[in-house]
DNA sequence: TTACCAACAACAACCGTTTGCGCAACTGAT
DNA sequence: ATCAGTTGCGCAAACGGTTGTTGTTGGTAA
């Protein structure tokens, strides 16, 4: 029932568990005949070396810590794949820290991270108001960071992020060049950095059609049933809009409900599109036009800058130059928004 | 840069480490002012225990390894969300280790928890060809093991499962109750457990009800998107049905725009029902009725049945008794069904 | 005064693994 | 025969904490 350990192996063979540890990684040192046998028993009481032992004695963990708001069905799944595929080839095993949405228990996981010596930690924010006071615990665990989606700036990790504004403003672009004039935006938490950017972006592209910005067509939707309500209360207005950027997954999923039940004709008289990680736009009826924001990219990404600072981190000195990277999502042009023409 | 230890603390106040770790713990062998003087430069010195140190003195980690098939949207969020809140609250971690379908990966991801050394395994399983011989590995181990929803039948193991036949009997019985004769079933991958008992059920209740079971009307899709023309050939057919039962979230998200592409009046002429972690059946359009199959739930009582298995596995002998936990899922009707009269 | 007992703190072993160092035995060149 | 240079392995300390045992006080009861 007892674990085989090296001292188990060494003393049936009567030797040292020094040799034995050198001998399971090919050291040199091991002469090839004792070396062979120490494998062959090892193999045969499969043994399995103890992770806890090394990472205490080395002082270097394969844990990441992943910090993310939630475990939501929207996003997340795609970038854990994302790194966990990543990760995992490079040996190191992933620990899920949710916060809840919440900003103590974000600093709790932070702590979480810093108990359990992680070699790196994977970070996305809660949508708390920011202040960056409490990440100091950050600095003091010295492990990498890596940021993603929802980052606050101003911060001296790496991060990857979508091109927020710039993603927005192409979305609601393609509305109005297909012939939309008065544009709705459905929008995310406002505390978020990345509702703030998407929203400017929103502005922005209509301004610059020399559109008139009307702040009764923008709504911030927490959840979906908001996004549902929100839609509903667009769609009811005396002149309604007669196009429709929903900003993430959880937002169109909501809405489009709401735009479908409320009997106008989806292109003609109500476009739509949104930015989607790319499998519910498929779903929904009609299908949506969406600018692909893929999540399961991010995570690859985020997880190979994180192998990338744990590798520096260990060789070279301190250079930190914070880098962020920045998606930019193709347009995929579905049921929901009119051709051109 | 480097954490402090139990060891600076007692350097810088000249004493020993055990009394330290006493201390930290009040242990009552140390006095009253020398123990809050001890408690005070910890905290000064931000003082955080190593948990692998720990881990190895005591041989007890306070890790649980999650092992899933894969990380979707669909289900899994949900139960992460309710088995990480009831680990939380008592000091336990979870490292996250998707299979990806694989049985290689399932296999490694179960070495990997021994490795880590973890008090306890939380098991889905993926969706080969179930065998049972790689699991002696999980025996190695020694740690206790709950499974849940996809589970294999006849391990000794804990687990909590939905009432798969009764669930599906009484959607299927449900549609045929208001008025439905023809009824077809979309089911999951068929080398799953869950999707045989659903299948069953899902016969039974036609058979039960004196109707013709009739195997053109059920088919068996992998993906969302092969539910969704699996659903457009069924409702292509000469004779279409008029009631379908949509095993999952992930079969019913699929499969509902093709059948509402597909014309029919809904419930009237199709009535649909669906076994749903109770998010989905909202947002789609029109609100399917489900069967509430809660994923939070799941993951919660799975969780407490783990808390519960470490606490008697350290205490007691061996007395395996193995439970299975089957939940009976509400029925929420919405807009898919017709209503009783 | 002696005996005894708290109270308090130090000592040291230990968990499983790694690793610098030392040392014996062998090799081959002188 | 001598010496330098391998080769092959053992010894012991270390990682950070825990814990059984021991030892030193000071106080109290006999």
């Amino acid at each position: 029932m007892k674990r085989t350990t090296i001292k188990d192996i060494a003393q049936q063979l009567g030797i040292n568990p020094s040799t034995v540890s050198r001998a399971l990684k090919d050291h040199p040192d091991i002469g090839l005949a004792l070396r062979t046998e120490i494998k062959k028993l090892a193999h045969q009481l499969h043994y399995r070396p103890n992770h806890m032992a090394v990472y205490l004695r080395q002082r270097s963990s394969r844990l990441i810590g992943l910090i993310i708001p939630e475990v939501t069905m929207f996003f997340y799944p795609s970038v854990i794949k994302g790194i966990q595929n990543v990760l995992h080839d490079a040996g190191y095993n992933l620990i899920m820290l949710p916060s809840n949405e919440s900003l103590e228990r974000e600093i709790e996981n932070i702590q979480i991270c810093s108990e359990n010596d992680v070699a790196g930690i994977m970070l996305a924010f809660s949508r708390y108001r920011h202040t960056t006071e409490h990440l100091s615990a950050l600095e003091d665990i010295g492990a990498p960071v890596v940021m993603f989606d929802k980052i606050i700036e101003g911060l001296p990790y790496d991060a990857v992020v979508l091109e927020d504004f710039q993603s927005a403003y192409t979305a609601v672009k393609h509305l109005i060049d297909t012939g939309c004039t008065r544009i709705a935006g459905i929008f995310g938490n406002p505390d978020l950095r990345i509702t703030q950017l998407r929203l400017d972006g929103f502005r922005q592209a209509i301004t610059d059609a020399g559109l008139e910005y009307n702040e009764d067509y923008v709504c911030f939707s927490d959840s979906s049933y908001q996004a549902e309500k929100d839609a509903r209360t667009l769609m009811e207005k005396p002149i309604p809009p007669d196009g429709i950027f929903a900003m993430t997954d959880e937002i169109i999923i909501g809405s489009l409900p709401a735009i479908v039940r409320s009997g106008k004709k989806v292109p003609e008289e109500c476009a739509i599109i949104c930015i989607s990680d790319g499998f519910l736009p498929y779903c929904l009826y009609p299908k949506v036009t969406f600018l692909h924001h893929d999540g399961y990219q991010v995570g690859r990404l985020a997880a190979e800058k994180m192998l990338q600072l744990i590798e520096i981190g260990q060789n070279s000195s301190e250079d930190k130059k914070s880098e962020v990277l920045m998606l930019k999502p193709p347009l995929i042009e579905l049921d929901t928004t009119r051709k051109l023409v």
